[in-house]
DNA sequence: TATGAATGAGTATTCATTCAT
DNA sequence: GATGAATGAATACTCATTCAT
């Protein structure tokens, strides 16, 4: 990975998470980019190509993200990593973040799967915490964090952590 | 308002509820509405236009759909009626929603203070039912609402169908 | 010739004669006449018709700044009149001359031959005062007054109105 | 400056020089240079640019035409190389002083102190040969030369080429 | 690796014109 | 006489992509 494949990768984030795919052209990334356009097509064979590459990128990250829940056993500590993780996402990463849920409306790139593996974390903590329908609750967290993270993406942290201890509290965390 | 120009306004709907707004060409529009594409610019300026009429349309949808839990005054049907404004949508309505969701993310017409009124109709229905923190109590069923608006949208009414009883199950209705 | 039609010509002569035929077009006109699109096809069958329209008021105009030229027989009058044409133009008329220099531009509206009764009047003019060359000194006269006119019409009538005098005394009249 | 780049200005300045501005096609440009319409994008960002592009090479012609007037010190020679100006523009040059008097008409592009060096070189000759009127006389030559530079781009050379001799006389030359 | 020239298909939009009312 | 809906062809311009260097 050279410097200037970063460059283009930096840009076509910020400008795809921001603008959007389609409206985003070649030249404005290349020129972003500060590389000569014929450049992007060396490296990324096509337009989307490059998105592809971000895609693999925004997948690191969700994982990333996920880790803490993935990789915990205590099932109340699953439960508050899971609602701490928007609140966790780094103001860097703000922008593959913006990009995954963009493209969620875009058929090709939505994939549910990818929240599967919270999902089933979240219903096996609330089956051993003895809830009655420990499947629907971690469908009700999960659509909760969802929920927040968009909103944390349009109008910034601030605007939503008062729903973090107070999600907290309510499931007695 | 003419047939053609009706045409119009429905083409466009399905194709930006689901392609996109800059991913649909007026060509394809005009084709579909079956006219010419000079004659969406002879009715709605230009593309822009074309959005801003429909957006007006969404609005009128909005008030449609949030009408039974603005006018209701009694707390425990404002919150029934909220939990149950996604699966009143009806079928033919998916795409000004989608559309509306959609535009969500297009900076220009993401107007946050849409929502306002059935935050404080929740907000004073759990007021008056004694709730502790009654604002974060609406945000959080308003938070619901729009994930689950929005997985209906991307994956139909039955898959989130039960979240509908188990949640009035929780508010106890 | 109705209310509207004059309107139209109106309105068609100072947008012909400022921005230019090609760059007018007849949604302008229509608009700045107060009429429907259509109603400029009813009347002038299509927009070289309306220009003909224009051209053949032009051509009236230029008969009248003309005729103190045509109708007069004594030599130095001629002469005298003939320098005073420009600077006698209405200003109310100068869109009518803004035209006519204008279309000289455009080839199939070109007809050097409207300025020769002009030419004619004044060989003889001069011809009868004994001048050495009178076609020669006619056709200075008319080169002169001819780029008079296009500057009065580009800057104005006191820009150019020194030379007025001055040549009145260069031909002792 | 590629073969190409050269070939859409060649063909843009005939046409624009002919056709005019307004009348000349981006796709009739291209097809006469033999290149993709794009290219022209390409180079001159618009059809604007590609004609401020053509604006500037008319410039040198008009410098080239005009230095052996400004460079001359000897008044007899600045007013005979001024009559001269007209008769000695190369006719590979006719569309180049075509474009330069037809864009006259275009508001934006009519710069009157383009012709200042000339009319004060030409001042001052007269001046320095005590005519009583340096600046009317000057004024007028102008007038005379613009007029036949005119004439001569419609009509050819021959045309006017009589009025070199009598004005070479006229004034003593 | 990197550029910049070049393209062909496509884009939103405008145009002069027709026609039913 | 007059309108406004409607059109097909054209317009200036952009796009993603290729290719020679």
């Amino acid at each position: 990975m050279t410097k200037k494949q970063d460059n283009i990768l930096s840009a076509a984030l910020e400008l795809f998470a921001n603008e959007g795919f389609n409206a985003t052209s070649t030249n404005q990334i290349a020129k972003k980019a500060g590389v000569s356009e014929g450049l992007i097509f060396k490296h990324f064979k096509n337009k989307k190509g490059l998105l592809d590459a971000l895609v693999r990128q925004v997948e690191g990250k969700l994982g990333e993200a996920f880790s803490p829940v993935i990789f915990e056993t205590e099932p109340n500590e699953i439960i508050k990593n899971t609602i701490e993780i928007p609140f966790k996402m780094p103001d860097a990463d703000y922008n593959f973040w913006r990009l995954q849920f963009k493209l969620k409306w875009e058929v090709e790139y939505h994939h549910p799967e990818k929240m599967k593996p919270i999902k089933d974390k979240l219903t096996s903590a609330f089956a051993e915490l003895n809830y009655d329908s420990p499947e629907m609750e971690a469908g009700l967290l999960q659509h909760l964090i969802e929920s927040i993270s968009v909103n944390i993406l349009r109008e910034g942290k601030e605007s939503q952590i008062a729903y973090k201890d107070f999600l907290l509290e309510k499931y007695k965390l």
